[in-house]
DNA sequence: AACTAGGCT
DNA sequence: GTATAAGCCTAGTTG
């Protein structure tokens, strides 16, 4: 890697995490505690502050080694169960786009499906590259990403990302279709709702503004729905769980909230029932006409996790 | 205080 | 003609 990006990626782990999280324990618990503001983000989202736990590195070798600090504490194991796709999951119900959710129902890889649909091939001939497009445009779909932004994340031209954004539509009409139906709702109504009913507005598209704010307001009247419902079921969910362990006879404790994770500690010979209860009630915690599927992964520290 | 860079979902 | 991917928090720099 070039040495200014390593210079970089280091001093960022240096003074955001490990300068700054070890006089974070608070000498009392022994533990960090963080904020959790819950009107800390516009689409209802939780953030994390002082110190925030909702960006602990992961993505890289160095920085992972950062996660490997947050250990169970004795004869207890750690517990993280993330919802799977939640985002795109949440686009199909509402959309009620059929290709969509029979993926889902089929429990597909999602990016496969997708890259098999545009390219036109079976689920088998799908290459790594057409993922990788598919996957790309399933993400940029949640932000509200036109064919100039796909650019920007692959390889794609600007014709090729126009044609493939044009086929895409085809191929999920559904979706095309709700997403023209909640611009047609922002303008109109100056404001979106979450599938449970909270409601986030839009000022500028309803008064004349220059088109910059009307495009990104435009882009956060397609995400708010998406992401603001999936923080309201994570927040359903967090709910229902500790009454679920207790009824169950199970002593595990929430101890964070990444968005679309839930981290928790437990007896080590609870680990089994415990991922049964929280991941039951995470899959439940509000219905939509697909299942939401979680993943369950333990270990002794936040950086060393196994599947269950 | 404003701005930039960079960590996460 | 122009800009163009959502939501956060923290640290460092600049003025």
């Amino acid at each position: 890697m070039d040495w200014v990006l390593e210079h970089r990626e280091l001093s960022k782990i240096k003074s955001t995490y490990v300068d700054a999280l070890p006089p974070a324990i608070n000498p009392a618990t022994g533990r960090i505690h963080t904020s959790y503001s819950q009107i800390g983000a516009v689409t209802g989202r939780l953030s994390s502050s002082n110190p925030n736990l909702q960006n602990i590195p992961i993505r890289t070798e160095e920085g992972r080694r950062i996660r490997n600090g947050f250990i169970a504490s004795k004869g207890n194991l750690l517990l993280s169960v993330d919802y799977s796709q939640i985002e795109l999951r949440i686009v199909a119900h509402m959309a009620e786009d059929e290709g969509m959710l029979a993926a889902f129902r089929a429990e597909e890889d999602i990016h496969a499906t997708t890259a098999g649909a545009i390219y036109g091939v079976s689920p088998d001939a799908v290459t790594k590259e057409m993922r990788r497009h598919a996957k790309a445009i399933n993400f940029g779909l949640i932000y509200g990403m036109s064919a100039f932004g796909l650019t920007r994340s692959t390889d794609l031209t600007l014709a090729e990302a126009e044609n493939f954004v044009k086929t895409y539509f085809e191929k999920f009409p559904g979706v095309k279709k709700y997403l023209d139906g909640i611009r047609k709702q922002a303008a109109q109504q100056g404001y979106v709702q979450t599938l449970l009913g909270r409601k986030r507005y839009f000022p500028a598209l309803q008064s004349k503004q220059n088109v910059q704010i009307k495009n990104r307001e435009e882009r956060e009247a397609i995400n708010a729905p998406i992401q603001g419902t999936a923080a309201d079921i994570m927040k359903i969910a967090m709910l229902k769980i500790p009454p679920a362990l207790k009824k169950a006879e199970l002593s595990g404790k929430m101890l964070l909230q990444v968005h679309d994770e839930l981290v928790l500690e437990c007896p080590k010979d609870e680990l089994k029932e415990t991922a049964r209860v929280v991941q039951e009630t995470m899959a439940n915690a509000y219905p939509l006409s697909i299942p939401l599927s979680t993943e369950a992964r333990y270990g002794p520290s936040w950086g060393e996790m196994k599947t269950i």
